[in-house]
DNA sequence: TGATAAAATTAAGCCCGCTTAACTAAAAGG
DNA sequence: CCTTTTAGTTAAGCGGGCTTAATTTTATCA
């Protein structure tokens, strides 16, 4: 392993490793205003990134039993942050969306939990500020196309 | 707002976005092989960052009653992942330490989480490679500065 | 058509984590 | 000293979230 493969994963890190600690607590305390449990906030990203799904497709995710995936649904149905229709092609399967207030919600959460980089540009010098967003997208396109890779690969396999 | 903070600000966003997607399957399914609770896991990460601390400050850093903090340190007690050892200063208080299992649970947790970020290095070009190091170093260090002044005020006023 | 499989739900039961309220032990302060 | 405050624990109770098992409804296919 290079030098330069060292500082590149070790700044990685550095960086990833401050962005836990300062955004597990904001999240802890989002969790506590919602009053949502770890599994539902599951669900609500899962529809919130990759859409609507059946049902089944809630459990496979969060590997729970489809009984729990049901129960889980149901409440969050209750709380108005989810719909569930039957499935036109098969009236067997019920397909979960988020509601306008869920997404609204799932909005509100990911804004609450990086409201705090906002502060972080005034402390980076101006001259810089240009360089370190082009890295940013550099990474964020990188690791965009390692996902859609993954991503081909299990729909072509499942 | 210049477009360079816009550029800046959507960067940080674009990024945070991306990780957060990824991380949040990696994070549920590490809670489920490891069986701790969202609360248990803020204990344990306060402690692992901010190292040992009286009972009450659990309690206070979750934001839950001191009687739920005197619960969840005895089940992770139970557990082996904390010691629970009497200040001789004071034989109220009660010093919560991680034990050598607790540190290597979170130390192989935060690694878990973020294994995928090594075959992002082989998705960038290695001409960029130390760019983005020192992009990210820098806001590292903005990062950390932020955080060191906003603990000396709470230090300050509490 | 009739047996089988699949999607979802319901019911019963368990454990967990939180709360409030009552209590113990130790320190602080008049 | 004796009262008050503080740190922590214990007990009782509630609701959440998971499981397994049984049930219902719909699709599939020989």
């Amino acid at each position: 392993m290079s030098p330069e493969t060292d500082s590149f994963l070790n700044a990685l890190r550095g960086w990833m490793r401050l962005f836990m600690r300062r955004s597990m607590h904001e999240f802890t305390m989002w969790m506590k205003r919602t009053g949502l449990s770890m599994s539902q906030i599951g669900a609500l990203m899962r529809l919130h990134h990759h859409g609507a799904c059946p049902i089944s497709c809630i459990g496979d995710d969060l590997a729970i039993t489809p009984a729990a995936a049901s129960q889980m649904v149901d409440r969050l149905v209750g709380l108005g942050l989810l719909r569930r229709d039957e499935d036109p092609q098969d009236r067997r399967v019920k397909i979960v969306a988020l509601t306008p207030q869920g997404r609204a919600l799932i909005r509100e959460g990911i804004e609450t939990r990086t409201q705090w980089l906002e502060n972080l540009e005034a402390a980076i010098p101006e001259s810089r500020r240009s360089a370190i967003a082009e890295a940013l997208r550099d990474l964020t396109q990188a690791a965009q196309h390692l996902e859609d890779g993954a991503k081909t690969y299990i729909e072509k396999h499942s």
